[in-house]
DNA sequence: TCAAGCGTCCGAAACGTTTCGGAATCAAGT
DNA sequence: ACTTGATTCCGAAACGTTTCGGACGCTTGA
């Protein structure tokens, strides 16, 4: 491969100069320039990134952080959207985007921050950590900017970016009881996590401003698993058969319930109203298609890369950056 | 950020002994060994990546080259295996993988070799790009080891990775041969893809074997698209009736197909039966449940990453590896 | 004539690591 | 006492780039 060196022996140029003509420096004639730019295109030039983040003590990677890819992304593709909203944004500002997850961290038994720093890595986009983890703990509390999504955590270098969840809860289900269902009942994420008790508190919100009292027997928290939610659909339903409705806080868990409904023969939306959250590929397609809010994760995963190389660049930058919501009206809710 | 020198500084070994300790040498005692790795555990060193590719010449970075991240990896999330496969082994072995797409050599108006050597990239692994992509071509003629998916070229340094793809057509429409099926169309994929044509030479062998003769009004080529396979089935159906099963080279056709059908008030399986292929996620939630070929596209993309390393290491390695299939039968296939 | 300023240039050091070539120490064998 | 070999060590160069500090030549204005 050539090098700076090549250019400058072929120029007459002295390495420095080469260098600066490369970077487009303000101290170096354009005619330099010019020539510089030639050569370096006749014999194929292309810098050394190794050398030049060793020397700049910089690089123009950013990590993606997930907890894990397999499990999480399985059949929703939620992950899947981030990382390709992310990359392009990336892509379109000369970076690379570089992946770690819990199981990295384990399977080399180093830190995140550890991790990042081996690289020079600039800055990092969080997903879907539990925020009692303490090298989740440690990168916020670092130097590395991050970008956390769906997440709120007072970090040095920090900033949110997610939906208004509460404000979507609310909405998903008023539309339930905008249908005159009373006897709602709700499947929450894991409850360690932010948007769980953001979700929550649109549901306690829409309910009490319609003036239906809260009842225990409805609430329950399902880890955003599919079979958890297919067998609490089967207790609840059973034992308390005046339920007309199900709010799920992630679709992937309305398709649990879906399937437990259809194995206790009740009907959807006929018996039992549906409402999911996230409107996954599989969302449309279900039978009957599932009315969900839906969030946009392709441009989550770009805005968020827009935001941190803003951090990394120290331009002004907000705190928390809410993205919009939408409630896609299908055929899983059934005016009573 | 510690390095090898706060090292050598602290315990008193020179910078040598302590890069050979750290590196498990043969010629450092075992006691300096302790000592290094006492200190350096003590003080959080981590090594500088970008140091250590400078001097080596290499780097542990894997490059994933893929065609488009966003488009085909839409709905079917069959990229989204191949790179969380592929990340699992890297992980695995310490290395990290790369994305690069056409749109980034479009970007930065690099080649995809450039692209690597820019940041020494020891080997890529390739799907889905067009096979007289020039850049294609560059990259599989270049010492830069190559494990492609899917596709077959004869380079210096590659090799193919694949299921077989022309027995596993073949079992697809003998399925349908089985369940008493004669006019039996073919929604098959792009024409310049290799895959394409070996299933094709599947369905033409199933046939023949069955004493069917082919009929050119059944076969068509719908660029493995869901909407031009929609408008293709609408077509094919108004003008040959005839035809009572549909076999599509990838599961988003059948999708498409099966949406046309259901237009045209054609029952699945009852009129039509349709056999897809890939088995993506969707396919298990349709209405009803798609028959298909079944991949295993996580494993595709850890066997890919792990026959790579082979080829960088040089050991031994067959030039084209077979990735088992299997015929999953739900219900959209009909016993006439 | 001199100083100041500008535009353009260059040498050399630095980044953190690996590795080549050589060397010191010690025990064992002659 | 001398060689031999094994074991353990070290200095210095090298990788390709950026950048600091300085320098040269030219024009301009006093």
């Amino acid at each position: 491969m050539p090098t700076i060196k090549d250019i400058s022996r072929l120029t007459g140029i002295s390495v420095t100069q080469v260098s600066r003509a490369l970077n487009n420096h303000s101290d170096v004639s354009q005619a330099t320039k010019e020539r510089v730019n030639r050569v370096a295109k006749e014999i194929g030039y292309v810098a050394n990134r190794s050398a030049q983040n060793l020397v700049t003590q910089k690089s123009k990677s950013l990590a993606l952080i997930l907890s894990n890819l397999e499990k999480s992304g399985g059949r929703d593709n939620i992950v899947y959207s981030l990382i390709s909203g992310m990359y392009h944004f990336a892509e379109s500002e000369g970076y690379e985007v570089v992946m770690f997850t819990t199981s990295s961290v384990h399977q080399r038994d180093k830190s995140f921050v550890q991790l990042c720093k081996e690289q020079n890595i600039s800055g990092a986009v969080v997903n879907g950590l539990r925020t009692d983890d303490p090298y989740y703990l440690e990168l916020v509390d670092s130097d590395i900017p991050c970008v956390l999504i769906d997440s709120s955590v007072k970090g040095k270098e920090t900033m949110t970016i997610s939906c208004d969840n509460k404000k979507a809860a609310f909405d998903a289900v008023n539309h339930l009881i905008q249908h005159n269902h009373k006897n709602i009942a709700v499947l929450n994420g894991r409850t360690e996590a932010t948007i769980t008790a953001d979700r929550f508190q649109g549901y306690v919100l829409a309910l009490t401003e319609a003036g239906i009292p809260l009842n225990e027997k409805f609430i329950h928290y399902c880890d955003f698993q599919e079979d958890i939610a297919y067998e609490t659909t089967l207790k609840i339903m059973t034992e308390s058969p005046e339920i007309t409705a199900i709010f799920c806080a992630s679709d992937m868990m309305a398709v649990g319930a879906l399937k437990a409904l259809r194995f206790l023969e009740i009907k959807v939306p006929e018996q039992v109203s549906l409402v999911g959250f996230d409107d996954i590929p599989l969302a449309e397609y279900l039978m009957p298609p599932l009315t969900t809010v839906s969030q946009d994760f392709y441009g989550m995963g770009y805005e968020a890369g827009h935001q941190l190389l803003k951090m990394i660049r120290h331009e002004a930058h907000k705190n928390k950056i809410i993205l919009p919501h939408k409630l896609l009206e299908r055929k899983s809710v059934f005016m009573l």
